[in-house]
DNA sequence: CTCTTGACTGAGG
DNA sequence: GCCTCAGCCAAGA
């Protein structure tokens, strides 16, 4: 087993995986859980590859809770539907209980 | 190697 | 509260 499995990428993907259900988490929070507050920017760029993927992109949202990546799902509300699916309340594009739903890896790992 | 692009973030006006 | 600027880091051309 190389490390290739254990890219940037790959954790990020790991990460967004442990994010419970009913919960969201930001691009920065799971940066720095992978030793890396400032790469917020290369997380969204690694979850590019979520797509196809059982990484639930939808519960990573930047740390406005505002669902900037929602342009890169199928649809254009997917995102939204699949939070509200989830008993996150989401309203224009951003997460209204933010603080409550909140799940921080570096906390909560 | 250099330049551009980006699903970000924080500070300043 | 909204807009703009700059810093940040990785991957692709």
């Amino acid at each position: 087993m190389k490390e290739e499995t254990l890219n940037f990428f790959e954790k990020v993907y790991e990460i967004a995986r442990l994010v419970p259900y009913g919960r969201v988490t930001s691009y920065g929070a799971i940066g720095n859980y992978l030793g890396a507050p400032r790469s917020a920017r290369m997380v969204g760029y690694a979850m590019n590859g979520s797509s196809g993927k059982e990484v639930p992109a939808h519960r990573v949202v930047n740390r406005k809770g505002l669902l900037t990546g929602k342009h890169h799902f199928d649809g254009t509300n997917l995102m939204q539907q699949l939070l509200e699916s989830e008993g996150i309340k989401v309203v224009n594009n951003q997460i209204q209980n933010l603080e409550e739903v909140y799940w921080d890896p570096s906390k909560e790992l």
